[in-house]
DNA sequence: TTGAAAGTTAGCCATTGCGCTAACTGTCAC
DNA sequence: GTGACAGTTAGCGCAATGGCTAACTTTCAA
């Protein structure tokens, strides 16, 4: 079932912000430095770090730093739970959903031939 | 690009919090009361409809009232639209993953051959 | 060795999120 | 028509979110 699973309430958390899932994307086309990541946004560094902790606390991203620049990595992997997740809802409605066609078919069928 | 999508802010926000996925979930089985849907859960009535009011506005789900009861009604398109978002960004991670794998796999040719 | 670059820490502020209780409005069943 | 049932409205409290500035640390390059 849906117990808990404190990991999909951080990651869809992490998603539900523009410049978040901006950052995400940029990081599909590889790693990336913080400024790097941040030129884009019109926002102080530090409101833009604070996204950049959100996205590693969901374990979205890694970062690690190598002199004094830091740089982050996309970690895909929570990002196919999620969409797992979405998939699952999506057949059990599409299960449902044709079993109500079915049904419907039979109905008319039955009608037809009454 | 992913310029602005409130829609997505508000899916993914909605979808941050175990009691309304809890709820999704159950509307996968079909349409339900407000205090069917709230059984399950150890919580005032009005705290669960800001619950139930979260999802109406990310356009999750509808509901319509009849006599004194309101049914619910899963309305799926937004989720495929979130499931999309994720697969796009997984398809851009892979291709460029594999396109490393091809550059090392290449790379390591011309090592061995050299 | 000194100045700029890249982060980082601390603290402030306004808004939103998510829970509650109390009291109210309709509707249905007897 | 009266009581219970299903939902609704209003308002409170607290924690988290998302932005800011100011000041600091560490690293690199000239």
């Amino acid at each position: 079932m849906d117990n808990y699973q404190p990991a999909l309430n951080n990651v869809f958390h992490a998603l539900a912000d523009p410049t978040r899932r901006a950052v995400l994307r940029q990081l599909t086309r590889g790693p990336a430095s913080i400024t790097e990541l941040a030129k884009p946004f019109d926002m102080a560094l530090p409101s833009f770090m604070k996204h950049i902790a959100v996205l590693e606390e969901s374990d979205l991203i890694r970062s690690r730093k190598t002199g004094r620049v830091r740089t982050c990595t996309l970690k895909p992997r929570k990002l196919a739970r999620a969409e797992r997740w979405l998939a699952e809802q999506r057949v059990l409605w599409e299960d449902r959903t044709d079993r109500l066609a079915a049904y419907a078919e039979a109905r008319a069928l039955k009608e037809t031939t009454s």
